[in-house]
DNA sequence: AAGTGTGACAACCGCGACGCG
DNA sequence: ACGCGTCGCGGTTGTCACACT
């Protein structure tokens, strides 16, 4: 292909008729000799692409059912951004556009939810490891425990390794949801142990106030 | 009304995997 | 075993429309 002569950026109808019309009759294949064949002075990724995510037949391209953002939340939870895996689950989806959906959609509900709610149910089931840390705190310091419990140990934990940074939320989702890693499980230990600043006990019920598929759709 | 910010979506890019000669 | 072409995937960017000031 001749990459100086190629078009690029919106497709224009004739080229999605052309397209449309050769694909049919040569098949989903050999994508840059069907571009050369069809006239199209698009790549073969670019057919390939265009074809897939808008041409091709029993694609919807409506707005994305309760039931659908239901099933990409749950995959994504447990996959990751696998979009094609995702993509196969979901009938006339595409993994480009549930990816695009996710991006725009359903991550800044979980973010905001564990912005609020979340940090917010694990402190609360955190509490009575830091009892003793905050009232030293209270007690030198002169404040409610209220307050002082955003200067808690497990408090400081949760900043960091929690929403505020995003590279580590969906990690972190996916921990969960699978279960406590190795490392989280050894932390556990140690924690109930040696009663370090890592007194976070991963005990059932932190699993039980995590129950993200019900609190996404209430948002 | 004009400028700016933001969200949503389409399309592109880079890279790794795979198949074939 | 190796090189090459092709495909598939996930991340990123570009563009447009709309909201806000």
């Amino acid at each position: 292909m001749q990459g100086e002569n190629l078009h690029k950026g919106t497709w224009l109808q004739e080229e999605d008729e052309q397209l449309i019309s050769f694909v049919t009759r040569l098949g989903e294949r050999r994508w840059d000799s069907l571009a050369k064949v069809a006239g199209l002075r698009r790549s073969g990724k670019s057919c390939r692409l265009r074809w897939l995510n808008y041409l091709r037949p029993n694609l919807k391209h409506g707005p994305f059912s309760v039931e659908e953002e239901r099933l990409i939340v749950q995959l994504q939870l447990q996959w990751g951004n696998k979009w094609s895996k995702i993509a196969r689950r979901l009938s006339g989806r595409t993994d480009n556009e549930i990816k695009n959906y996710w991006r725009t959609h359903l991550r800044k509900r979980v973010q905001v939810q564990q912005k609020g709610e979340f940090i917010y149910k694990v402190e609360n089931v955190a509490h009575d490891f830091n009892k003793k840390s905050i009232e030293v705190v209270c007690s030198s310091e002169g404040e409610s425990k209220e307050n002082s419990i955003d200067r808690s140990p497990l408090s400081d934990w949760g900043m960091r390794n929690s929403p505020y940074h995003e590279s580590k939320i969906l990690d972190w989702i996916a921990e969960l949801q699978n279960g406590f890693g190795d490392k989280e499980k050894e932390l556990g230990q140690d924690c109930n142990s040696n009663g370090s600043m890592y007194e976070y006990n991963p005990h059932q019920e932190y699993y039980d106030t995590w129950d993200y598929s019900g609190f996404l759709w209430d948002l």
